[in-house]
Order: structure tokens, then C-alpha cells, then sequence
DNA sequence: AACACCGGAATGAACATTCATTCTTATATT
DNA sequence: AATATAAGAATGAATGTTCATTCCGGTGTT
């Protein structure tokens, strides 16, 4: 274990660059080295191999936004300001870490990961699915798969960020808040 | 170019599934071989390599989407049946081609993609943007980027299909219904 | 028998991983 | 303070493996 923490760094954060980009499996060990920086020799004193490395980031990342969603959550609001909460919270974390909820939404499910990346995955759903099953008992989101519904709402907010960041659209308030809005009218019973 | 058409289309239906399960760079040549029931070198009769192979595929299930959504495409009904009708379709594509719109979904923007399965997949992305745009006009659909919609679309209902393939939840109607009914609040005029 | 078509072993390129070597930094010695 | 020495880090060329692709012998059809 050696010491500098901003050689792992760099290769964690390019590393979780291209994954992002290009996906695990169409990124190479010497493109992640070249990016951070850093010999291919370097990343194996950090990591035993390229799938400890994924399933660091994974579950760095995951464990992460999990507790960005759960700080200061607002558990006795109703269920619009708890949405609200969330859906700010996504925001949050995104613009802190660009490519950590697109990496995550484009490999959980990889055949890479252990047990304990799924896991830790498994984790953040269940908080998602609570706030919606809460929602469901108290008849104010509708009764449909929270699975279907969480996606509708990554799937959106993380479409809007893509093209926010290629530049096709400039990045206001109201935009965002009109896609928390569509969201939740799409979760919401009517 | 040899002759059966089942051997080619052993290996096409083949690819698919293995290129929705685990993704092009996850999925050899080997693989696809044993899963079509064919020599390896087989393929290469049929596909001069890897990425022509991947890019027929893409074009092929894109092309086939964009004719299947504008087949009686109900042009002068109000925007709220035309919606339907796109909704129908995805199911009925869906049906019939099990994984081809999340190949489609997945694959779009990878960088092996040609020049025409760029252009096929823009035109398909550009009618949808163009019922939109119409929706948008007539004040009743929200405006927001039509991308971002399109994604929340997707997203919801393929997520759905996959819990009802992976058998965690029941196919019924009621239940595509209300996954229609919830998208389409999500990009209504509210 | 000539021909078309196949299968799968053989090949070579690209990749993940290793390891002998070099570089850096800290500590000890004068 | 200057120099020597060692330990720990970092490197990238070398290695072994995996894969896309090729090629050749076999099989069936006319």
C-alpha cells in the first residue's frame, strides 16, 4: 500500500471518467494510466486488478450518493418535500461528481460486480423504494412498480444532464425544476 | 454470400440477445457462435467482421422500430392518441423483437456505430421530437427538451419489461396502462 | 467429381498483468 | 550541512492470455 492518495486519486477519477464514457469493458488498463497520468505498472500497486478497481469506484460512489440522499432528510415533510429532497439531492451529487450516477445507472448489473457492490447497490434501491412504498400507503404516488418509476426518474434527470453538459442546452433553474416537476407528476397519483 | 437464411439469422438473433445482455465488448465471437449453433468462422461468411455485424444489427432493429411506429400512424387525431399509439407500438415491438429496443437503448452513441447507424438512429430520434414539438405547439405537452422526455419514455418502459421478463413482476394490461398513463403525465401540459 | 458451404483449429494482435529496474525520499553518519 | 544508504514507489518493457479473424480440411449436394 503505498502512500501518495493523489496518484490513487487520479487514477480513480479517470477511471471513473472513461468508464462512464466508453464503459468497462471498451476501457483499457493503459488508458486509464495514460489519463491519470501514471505508469500501467502504477495502477497494480492501488489495485490488485481491473474488477477490484470497478468494484471500488462502484461501491465508492453508491455509498456515496446513498448518504447524499439521506443527509438531512426530511422524514416528517410530506412525501412532495421528501421528492423534493431527493430529486435536489441527485443534483447535488452530480454536479460534485459528473460522472458517478451515469457510471453507476450504466453498470449496475455488470457481470463484474461482487457481491458486495450488489449489495450496497441492493441498499440504495430499497431506500428509493421506501420513500415510494410510503408514498403508495399514503395514496399520494400511484401503485406501480417502483422499479418503473425510478427509472422514469434517473432516465430523465440524468438524459437532462447529459444534455446540459454536451452543450445542447443551457443549464438554468427552471430547467431543472421543470424535469423534478414532470417527474413527479409522473409518480404522483391523480 | 451463402445461401441459409436461418444460419444468418441464427446469428443475428443471437448477437442481439448477447449484445442486450452483456453489452458489444462483453460479448466474443465465440460466444455468439455457440449461442447460434454455428462455427465461428461461419459468421464471417455472413459478416465481414465484428462491427459491420453490430452495425447491420442496429440499423436492421432501428429501421424496423421507426416503421412500426409509423405504421396507421393516427397523424390527424389529437395528440393524446398519437401518444398512445407510439406507446402501443413500443409494446407491440417489444413483444415481437424481446431485446432489441434496450440493444438499441444501450448501444446508441457507442463509438463503433457508422455514419448510417448515426443517421438512422437521428431520423428515428427526430419524429419523436417532431410529435413533440407538434404536442409543445398545441400547449399541451410541456415544454421541456424533448430529449429528456424521450429518455423518461424509454426508461419507464423498458425497466418495466424487464421486471416482467425477469419474472418479478406480472404482465397484465392494467399494468402497461398505467405505466402509459404515467408518461404521459410526465410530459402533459399541466 | 466439382462445387458450395461449414466447422473449428491456427494465427496474430491487443490486452491485463508482472517484474526487473530506476527514481525518490527519508534516515543515518560524518 | 553534506553525503551515504536504504526502503519504498513508480515505471514500462516483457509475459501470458484472450480474442477477432483467417484458413484449411471435411461434408453434402448437384
Amino acid at each position: 500500500m503505498p502512500a501518495s492518495t493523489t496518484k490513487r486519486d487520479n487514477i480513480l477519477s479517470s477511471a471513473l471518467m472513461l468508464f462512464a464514457e466508453r464503459g468497462f469493458d471498451a476501457t483499457t488498463i493503459p488508458m486509464i494510466a495514460n489519463e491519470a497520468q501514471v505508469g500501467a505498472g502504477t495502477i497494480y500497486r492501488y489495485f490488485e486488478n481491473k474488477e477490484v478497481l470497478v468494484n471500488t469506484l462502484f461501491q465508492y460512489y453508491v455509498k456515496m450518493f446513498a448518504e447524499t440522499l439521506a443527509e438531512d432528510y426530511p422524514g416528517n415533510s410530506s412525501i412532495r418535500e421528501q421528492f423534493h429532497h431527493l430529486f435536489r439531492g441527485m443534483t447535488r451529487f452530480t454536479s460534485e461528481h459528473e460522472h458517478a450516477l451515469y457510471f453507476i445507472k450504466t453498470h449496475n448489473g455488470a457481470y463484474f460486480l461482487d457481491n458486495t457492490s450488489r449489495a450496497d447497490f441492493e441498499r440504495l434501491l430499497n431506500r428509493l423504494k421506501h420513500f415510494l412504498d410510503q408514498g403508495k400507503e399514503a395514496g399520494v404516488i400511484r401503485d406501480l412498480p417502483s422499479m418503473a418509476m425510478i427509472a422514469i426518474i434517473f432516465g430523465g434527470f440524468l438524459e437532462l444532464h447529459q444534455l446540459v453538459r454536451s452543450g445542447n442546452i443551457e443549464e438554468t433553474d427552471d430547467l431543472f425544476i421543470g424535469v423534478e416537476e414532470s417527474c413527479w407528476d409522473a409518480i404522483r397519483y391523480h
